[in-house]
Parts: structure tokens; C-alpha cells; sequence
DNA sequence: CCCATACTATGACTTAAGTCTCATCCTCTC
DNA sequence: GAGAGGATGAGACTTAAGTCATAGTATGGG
């Protein structure tokens, strides 16, 4: 059991020192985090926690990407965020104590670290700058919440689909964004039905703002795309 | 200049006692957040900090009402949060360093206590209990911004609009929502204009839901409020 | 008491978004 | 290379939301 156990905890210590918010944190408070983390993995389409769910702990991911999204009584999907590896989630309820605000569901099979709340909080008053990082942490998702408020209050479809574009290809660090997004999955992100991100794509491609690569999206006009994106 | 800020101070310090988050931080910890306060007051509709400038530090209400909100290209407003007296704000700025993702105005005149960023962090590193009051209070808003975020998402108008006022009868902790709601307010509370207020508040009056006294709103049938304003 | 002002009521109309439906087109497997 | 299944394109239609215009109604100050 240890001797199994043991090269996943390393792999653990090396993960959670290349997070940007416990960076700098010193072995020590890396070493005691990977002490009581707990391992866990799901596979595709596996639901990691429901909304509505007393927290269990922050999760870390090593590996995968996961939803967290909530499904309205219609039966419409709004993904609020994609967390790929090197990133936690649930930082909402497992630092306030409350319950989950979202649903999570593995997008590929997965492999999460959940370090519990306590001690999470344990550890947190014991290594001051943990507790700084924290609060860093969770102010940064608490400033993508306020933008996400902000494009869905101010925000046409046609608005926040160019954000959402300017966001992906930013991710690569290139103008093409690869087809791994359907349209259901633009349409779930920027709170929407398929048909509606359908029609802006074709929109957009007519002004000339968009191309479409065979699947792929090629973003001609990276300018008149964010300011299509403007609040 | 002492003999003029001391009962100031000793009143914030009174103030920072009550607030949910700084409860059992012990006088130390109170006394040392009193120490770097900076009072300011603000007059009506006197801009508190533009959204995109840097922030300055972390806001605590004594006196008065402080809107949180953002104004879109074409001139619509949204309201995100109302802050009241004990509550503060800003908090995301003040604790990730970046930009303020929004516009504070005061409602009312306003008596604030600013406490800069970087004594916030000092003390933050040096009192583990203030550090673990900073993340849960942050939590707690983010958990507010996710139910504004699905609020927008997946409700329509008339389910926003019985959400806030379910929301604001609580605070009263009475069926009555007073009229200090204009529906010029709530239609920038819930991300819609005047005229789609009006038209919802009849619809819930039509199907008995609500009454109008005067000008007032009657809450006349909760379950059926809430059960518009479910996800 | 009257008027100015701010808020509300309401209808007519426009536009954006959502729904329904079906054709088409990849792409993967057999 | 045929067919199945997922994804997209697109038209027709419905509904929610937003805009415009205008009239009514509090209400507080002079």
C-alpha cells in the first residue's frame, strides 16, 4: 500500500509545486499538503460531485479536464468553467464550508487530488503565506465570476461568443481555435441553444470577422472580434 | 489631529467587532486592522473608484449604501451588489492586486474605512485566523457571484425578478418589500430594462403571486415566488 | 393648492433569442 | 465504400425581451 501509494504522493509534490498559487510556498507546505491529499480518479462523463452537496475538500487536477456547470430544470447545460490540470476547483465550498454551488462531471477520464477542508484550514493557519495564496486564489476565480456576470448581463450572444473565441485562441497562443469545441459546447458556455451559436458563427464569418477552416475557426480579424466582444 | 481621529478609530474598531468575518479575531487583530484603517466619506452619487483603475485596498461600509455595478457601451447599467453598513467591498481587487472589475458609487452618503492591500497582507501573514477570515469572506462572495452567474444563465426575467424579491423580503425578514425599489433599480439588479419590470411585476400580480399597496409589493403567495424564481 | 418631477402603466412595434424541423455533411467503423 | 451517428446549415415560426411613445399618478416643495 505505501510502496504504491508513494510515487503517486511524489508526483503530487512535483504537481502542486508548478500551481502558480502555491508556488513559492517552500517543501514544507507543499509536503504537508501532499500528505493529506487524496487521490481519485473518474473515468469520461463520471460526475465528481453534485451541486447541492455538502463540500468535501478543494480538488486539485493532475490530469483531464473537468465541467463544472449547472443544468436548469428545462434541461439547459451553462458550463461555468473548464478546469484542466494544474488547477483546482470547488475552491468556492471548500473554503466557505458551504455546500456545492455546481455540478462537476469528468470531460476525459481524470485524475484529481481532493485535500479536505480541515485540513485545508489546519494547514492554512499554520503556513500564513498557504492562507495568502488561498485567498489570492480564490479572489482570481472570484474575478472571473464578476466577468462572467458582466458578459451575461451586457453581453449579446453574438458579445459573448466573440469573447469566448478571443479566450480560446488566447489559450493557444494562435489564431485558430481547434474544433474541440461543438457548437453545443459554445452554446453551454455562453448560455445559449446550439441553432443561436450557429447563426452568430455565420454571422460572423459575413462580416468577414471569422472563417471557417474546414471544422476549425480561423479568427481573420482579431480586432473587430474584441470589439464585438465590448461590455 | 490625534485628539480629532481617536473616537474614529475606537468606533471602528467597535464597527470591525461586529462584522461576521472579524468576530473572534481577538482585539489584537482588531486593534491592528484599526491602526491602517483610512476613513473616507463620499456624498451622494459620488463615485467611490472607477471599474479597470488600480485598487487601492479593501472597503468597509460604516454609514450608508454603496452600488456595485458596471455600465455597458450602450449605457445600461447593471447593479451586482448593494453594499449595507458591516459589509465591505471590493474585495476581489483588494486581494488578487488587479484591476477593480467594477464601478463603486455611493447611494447614500457613505462613511468607509479603507485598509491597504499590503497591511491587509501583512497582517493577514501574521494572524492566520485574519488570513482563513479573508478566504471564507471572499468565498462567500464568490458563492454570490455564481448565484448571480446562473441566475442570468438559466432564469428568465420574471425568475430573476422573484428571486430578488424573495431576496429582499428576507432581508426584511417580512412579506413586504418596501418601495424603496424603484423599477428602474430592479430592472438593473436583474440585467433588464424598466418597461420588462413593470410588465413582469403585473404578470406575478395577475396570477396572484404579489399586490400592489399603494406602492408597495405584497408578497401574497411565497411558494409560488419561489417556485418562479427556481432554476 | 399647484406645479415640477419622478415614478408608473400600457399599448404598439422591433429585434434578439429560442424552438422545431429537416437536409447535409463529415468521419469512423465495419 | 456503405451506413450510422454526431455535427452542422438553414428556413420557418414562436416567444421573450427591448424600444418607443404617451398618458396617468403620486408627492413634496413653494
Amino acid at each position: 500500500m505505501y510502496d504504491v501509494s508513494a510515487p503517486d504522493k511524489s508526483k503530487l509534490s512535483q504537481l502542486l509545486s508548478g500551481i502558480p498559487y502555491f508556488r513559492g510556498q517552500g517543501p514544507a507546505v507543499v509536503a504537508a499538503l501532499a500528505a493529506c491529499a487524496i487521490p481519485r480518479t473518474f473515468e469520461v462523463d463520471a460526475i465528481i460531485f453534485w451541486e447541492d452537496q455538502p463540500a468535501t475538500g478543494l480538488f486539485l487536477v493532475e490530469e483531464g479536464t473537468v465541467k463544472i456547470s449547472r443544468i436548469s430544470k428545462e434541461g439547459r447545460e451553462h458550463i461555468m468553467h473548464l478546469i484542466s490540470a494544474g488547477d483546482t476547483f470547488n475552491d468556492v465550498a471548500a473554503l466557505d464550508g458551504g455546500m456545492n454551488p455546481a455540478t462537476a462531471t469528468a470531460c476525459t477520464a481524470v485524475k484529481v487530488w481532493e485535500i479536505p477542508r480541515e485540513d485545508l484550514r489546519r494547514l492554512a493557519e499554520q503556513y500564513p503565506q498557504l492562507a495568502w495564496a488561498l485567498v489570492e486564489s480564490i479572489a482570481r476565480r472570484a474575478r472571473h465570476l464578476v466577468g462572467l456576470v458582466q458578459g451575461l448581463a451586457l453581453r449579446n450572444v453574438r458579445g459573448r461568443l466573440a469573447h469566448l473565441l478571443l479566450s480560446e485562441a488566447q489559450n493557444l497562443d494562435s489564431d485558430r481555435v481547434p474544433r474541440m469545441l461543438t457548437q453545443e459546447e459554445m452554446a453551454a458556455r455562453v448560455g445559449t441553444v446550439r441553432e443561436v451559436v450557429g447563426r452568430a458563427l455565420r454571422n460572423l464569418a459575413n462580416d468577414g470577422i471569422i472563417e471557417f477552416d474546414r471544422h476549425r475557426i480561423v479568427i481573420l480579424d482579431p480586432d473587430r472580434l474584441a470589439a464585438a466582444a465590448e461590455v
